[in-house]
DNA sequence: ACTAATATCGAAAACGATTTCGTAGAAAAT
DNA sequence: ATTTTCTACGAAATCGTTTTCGATATTAGT
């Protein structure tokens, strides 16, 4: 409710006093700077957000924007942690976050917060649509993308370190004997699944196990369940399988209960993300973590350091993951 | 990019007049109209936020504020669905949604949104701490609770309808013949849980059965696994169980499982909000769905509609609530 | 044809902050 | 003592809009 001309008013000063005192400014004497916060700190005064963001063209605010999929059950758990990451390293820096969500496909129309200009940087995260970047590069605002869906490696990103974690995961499930691995994963179509193949792929090699193709499954949308029971109806079922994502980790339970087998007894499972459900599960799942508040925080950090005086950039920077030993994985049958 | 007075100067008219044109006033020719709106149109022009807002005292955003929990296995998937249908709403007209994590403890300092009035309205979801919640009213702007942990009566607040769904659970499970029936919840210390209870408690008079404080069990935060495992090693344990969430039957899952029992064919599972992980327990969880996105766009509807030129205040609106069978309900056993 | 009403437009103030630049006085240098 | 340099402050412009009110031109009324 005070503004700057009540303090002014108050202190017996003008309006530029105020300001210079107010922001740190050297132009002015100690004395009356402190006369004037403290009259500042009895009034409760707070800057208006919108004379000031007018005269200094800055919102101090920051635009993510998730891509509300079509598949909620993946897309929820790991964005809104993300979300949150995101929140928290804005809120240290005494920024606002301004969420959009966007629904469907992507008509040409920026949303209102980057057309009218009411943030300093923007996050995205999630698969976006690539024409919906192309015109999101014409605003020309600080970007960084969380997770894409394909490299735009013209643009900063943080993405997860996909292949050393399918490695991990493989190499694990290897290391309790097992050879015939299976791989369930929704469509290769983001990068990350892609980087998940290349991991197993790798691992495979590097044991110098052979890569059996009736092993990989990687179609359509969750549908884990679909998959792993038509792994398991293959005349040489595999022992393990390693999905690309817990969703589908958690939906290949239900076929293995389905056909009777037990986890790990029978067949162990691994999975990536590590979301919460991961650890409800029955038996809790062995999966490797992303680290989705960290991936949010470092994209806003990130941003935020773009908006400051000398920024340094960085093109993509890749998180690390860690291989979570649950109980769903145990030494293969009859070894 | 371009400015107002960029249209001005492109088509020969004042400042005022193409303000005008642009907010449809009245006060104007249909031909200088049409004729700067088409310039408007060329020029890709979109109005300036902060100068509009610094003048019309409306910033077109309202707040969102979550109650980021220590528990993130019951917030998330319930409020990460509230948010969507806020989301929605808003954008479909056409304003802002600035979020905000409430962490830990309120320690007297409002939001920056708030302390800068950046925001026209709030909408707060979850339980919140009362003394924020008084805070709040200090800043007197449109306010909407959804779910909040205790009915803040002269709030507007969008409430689920506990009871009925309650009720409509323990009937269905009387249905199935079953009279011994489990309460499973967190500790009753939000209204939500306590009208659930209320639902339960009803649902058992109407049905003259006699409410066993043996089968209910609403103590500490997540303990679903230990509190249906207590109830199962009672010397006649319940038939059913009703879980004031769906996390906390999940978790009980894990309990009739770890006593070689099986769903529904042992024991049947009822729980309540029906987030995603219910469909793809094993068995799929009957529970009572809750309209987590509805609640969203009633409370962003109630926000936009306070900010209209004539409100029509309505304190509390209730919304409905569905039971969905899915197949952790069976016959009781013997019957 | 003359006045009155109406329609269309523009000049200027306002919103709440920041910043540039000028100025008065004090301190330092000569 | 005079000039020069600092220091501390204020007046006014500015950011991009909207709005009020006055002015002109057009139309209607008599």
């Amino acid at each position: 409710m005070a503004g700057i001309k009540d303090i002014a008013l108050a202190a017996n000063v003008s309006l530029s006093t105020v300001s210079k005192a107010i922001n740190g400014k050297a132009d002015i004497g100690e004395k009356t700077r402190e006369r004037i916060l403290k009259i500042a700190e009895e009034l409760d005064y707070h800057p208006n957000a919108f004379g000031k963001s007018l005269k200094n063209k800055r919102s101090e605010n920051v635009g993510v924007i998730i891509c509300r999929e079509s598949r909620p059950l993946s897309g929820n758990p790991f964005y809104s942690r993300v979300l949150e990451g995101i929140e928290q390293e804005l809120d240290l820096n005494n920024y606002n976050l301004v969420l959009h969500m966007l629904s469907g496909e992507y008509r040409g129309k920026l949303p209102k917060m980057l057309r009218e200009r009411k943030v300093d940087g923007v996050i995205l995260v999630g698969p976006m649509q690539s024409h919906f970047i192309k015109d999101l590069e014409s605003v020309n605002l600080p970007t960084m993308l969380v997770d894409p869906k394909v490299n735009e490696n013209h643009l900063n990103q943080v993405i997860i370190d996909n292949e050393a974690g399918a490695f991990l995961a493989i190499q694990h499930l290897i290391n309790n004997g097992h050879t015939k691995i299976g791989f369930n994963s929704d469509e290769l179509d983001h990068q990350s699944f892609i980087q998940r193949y290349s991991g197993y792929a790798k691992a495979l090699k590097h044991n110098s196990i052979e890569l059996n193709e009736q092993y990989v499954n990687a179609t359509g949308w969750e549908l884990g369940y679909e998959r792993v029971l038509a792994m398991l109806e293959l005349p040489d079922p595999p022992t393990a399988i390693f999905s690309t994502n817990d969703i589908n980790a958690l939906l290949g339970y239900k076929a293995v209960k389905a056909k009777g087998l037990s986890i790990p007894e029978d067949i162990s499972m691994v999975g990536f993300d590590d979301i919460e459900m991961a650890t409800m599960s029955a038996p809790p799942l062995t999966t490797v973590r992303v680290y989705k508040e960290e991936m949010g925080s470092i994209a806003a950090r990130y941003v935020l350091d773009e908006l400051s005086e000398n920024p340094v950039s960085d093109l993509t920077m890749t998180v690390a993951v860690k291989l979570i030993e649950r109980d769903s994985v145990g030494p293969v049958k009859g070894a």
